[in-house]
DNA sequence: GGTAAGACTTGAACTAGGTTAAGATTTTAA
DNA sequence: TTAAAATCTTAACCTAGTTCAAGTCTTACC
């Protein structure tokens, strides 16, 4: 199996060879084509999902029908339901390829099995929550303080590879605007230099 | 010193005496007055905040000079601005007090060596970063998803004591709204019941 | 106990962004 | 290769929320 994954674990801490091999061997690989479901809402989400190679999209869909993309998962980073993962309550998010991915997934039980035994992915994790937790209170500011076209700005400057192949609409998703207006901010943009 | 941090902790965890007793005794109490600094923006971040009883506030001045409440602190949360505290970057978030509270730092140095010595510990936070970030997604869901009013609804549902004390230009900015338009919604609110 | 400062409200004019509906462009699939 | 489906854009009209300015109500302080 593919080891790339803990090129991204032993960037924040130091792992035993033993370490390694009992966490690559939790591990369940699994491919997706693009528009393929990792998890689907309704469901309960029984692994924490990491993405090798590809690019993921977990998104809520509101009672309107309305999907609402809460993140966009590439190579490197964990996915998923956090809350469904935790309670075993069914999933608001679903979670679909954006491109054919490569993904592994680490089921609850072993994760939970892994934690134990191995204290150092408690801090691994702990790390990887705490990090999140912080870009998390920054895109809370940006929602409230920064207009469409900020944002917009903003999110091309992060992630400057992935406009090439998400769809527009699934980016005004993630702006909290409607694809209409996104259409509008970019012909402004246009005309404006 | 008061122990009663440990109930919150041993929520989640279950500490030996030797954990129980050096981990009390690296933390310092510190009283506030209404209207107090905890922390303020342009500052590094020194400690790890936990109330112990009152109510703190963080937010972040933009710009502009408006400022964003991003979160209310009550007895038993953690507070304080985690990016600082890793990064030792000037913070962008002052955090001050809402009503004369009681809090406990947890300076950088000694919580590094805390980690360190009892995993479980590390056990703890994990869990603690981990469910607030379920937390902040849902709050970023609802900023985008829900009107300013359904917004309201659900912080008094959420929070209901704290409008008691807490003055509404700040709960409006929380919402991610101007106390102008609360006030409307009050008003609206009021008429139809 | 009066006054100054901050907190809250009101209302009128304005704007960022939404809605609806149609048309243009691209992708998919048979 | 072409038809169907999905994506993206355009435009007219609409609304949630802002801005500004004034007025009321509280709180704190000399």
């Amino acid at each position: 199996m593919d080891r790339n994954i803990l090129s991204h674990i032993t960037r924040h801490v130091t792992l035993t060879k033993e370490e390694e091999d009992f966490f690559i061997s939790i591990l369940l690989p699994q491919k997706l084509k693009q528009g393929e479901f990792a998890q689907k809402d309704g469901e309960i989400t029984y692994n924490f999902i990491h993405v090798n190679t590809g690019c993921l999209m977990t998104y809520f869909t509101d009672p309107k029908d309305n999907d609402q993309v809460i993140q966009f998962a590439t190579s490197g980073w964990w996915t998923g339901d956090l809350h469904s993962l935790t309670t075993q309550l069914p999933s608001i998010y679903t979670t679909r390829a954006l491109a054919d991915s490569e993904i592994l997934l680490l089921p609850k039980v072993r994760m939970e099995e892994l934690l134990e035994r191995y204290p150092v992915f408690e801090r691994y994790f702990r790390i990887m929550f705490q990090n999140s937790l912080v870009t998390h209170q920054n895109r809370l500011i940006e929602a409230f303080a920064n207009t469409a076209e900020e944002r917009y700005s903003n999110f091309q400057k992060k992630y400057p590879h992935l406009e090439q192949f998400v769809p527009l609409k699934y980016i005004a998703s993630y702006l909290g605007i409607t694809p209409e207006f996104l259409s509008k901010i970019r012909r402004k943009r246009m005309s404006n230099g």
